[in-house]
DNA sequence: ACGGCTACCTGCCCGC
DNA sequence: TGCGGGCAGGTAGCCG
């Protein structure tokens, strides 16, 4: 389950293996995988054939990689089960491949996005002129982006009207953190997922982003020792979910701080885990 | 306007 | 063994 950090790593793949190459033809083997981009695989292909592909930017769980010399991009999301993949031209199709972009040059490797749920997608688009893909304007800077801002991202959660989980959940208040990392996040802050987010302190919002950071960055460091490779990771599975995680999946272990067992409790069609004696529900406000 | 809910999708895993 | 149902969950879009 692809969230910042596993993005973050597929980026500097991409920086490493793609960046400044030449689109020679691509292949669009299912329409769902590019259902976001308004003129369809035929369209998709034909536009992006011949042009050369530029730094891979990411905001968020979104990346994309400007089109050098236009204002166009090429915007990703892996959704549940993306990948974005440089393998061999002669390697076998992956069973769920969806898109193949082939290079003009002799490098003897091509791009694939392989999807198995078909969340994630690829599609063209303009860019704002901050050069960011129009369609994610929307997108709210991560907070790993230097020009995160702090001092709003409080304030916008002191005017919510919603608890802690759904805004850190809300991509247009803060990016890049999904159910994994909002759990994560809120078992180091000690805070329960839903508690009111006008009830937070500026020092407490202020150490939960902390908090938000350190996992991701933890993250990052694991998943990103493995990219300087031929194979672009990308699926998420950095091994970082295996060994160091704190809530997320551990429903009736021990909670690493206080022993007492971690609850699970259905939450908007998925999961939030929790320790039910580190993470109490605030007070009732009188 | 805004919060909140659900459809979208496939594979795995469990129970019967 | 096979099948059905639950579960995983990011995002857009819709509903109230």
């Amino acid at each position: 389950m692809p969230e910042l950090p596993e993005v973050e790593v597929v980026r500097r793949g991409l920086e490493r293996w793609v960046a400044g190459r030449t689109v020679e033809s691509v292949e669009v083997l299912h329409p769902r995988a590019v259902r976001r981009h308004p003129g369809g695989g035929a369209d998709f292909a034909a536009r992006l054939g011949g042009r050369t592909l530029g730094v891979p930017q990411r905001r968020g769980k979104y990346l994309w990689l400007p089109l050098e010399g236009r204002d166009l991009s090429v915007l990703g999301h892996l959704g549940m089960s993306g990948q974005l993949l440089v393998q061999p031209q002669d390697s076998p199709d992956e069973k769920h491949l969806r898109v193949r972009v082939r290079f003009d040059d002799d490098l003897g490797t091509e791009l694939r996005f392989v999807d198995q749920r078909t969340f994630g997608g690829l599609s063209l688009h303009e860019n704002t002129p901050d050069g960011l893909p129009d369609v994610i304007a929307h997108i709210a800077r991560d907070p790993l982006d230097p020009l995160f801002d702090e001092g709003a991202y409080h304030l916008a959660l002191r005017a919510r009207r919603t608890t802690l989980k759904r805004a850190l959940l809300d991509q247009s208040l803060i990016s890049g953190v999904g159910n994994i990392y909002a759990d994560e996040a809120l078992w180091r802050a000690r805070l329960h997922y839903e508690r009111p987010t006008a009830t937070l302190a500026r020092p407490r919002s202020a150490e939960l982003l902390g908090h938000v950071r350190d996992v991701m960055n933890a993250a990052l460091a694991v998943g990103g020792t493995s990219f300087d490779s031929l194979y672009v990771n990308v699926n998420g599975e950095s091994g970082y979910f295996d060994r160091s995680l704190d809530a997320y999946g551990r429903e009736d272990e021990p909670c690493r701080r206080c022993g007492t067992p971690m609850r699970r409790r259905p939450w908007m069609n998925r999961s939030s885990y929790f320790c039910p004696r580190c993470q109490r529900p605030a007070r009732v406000a009188s």
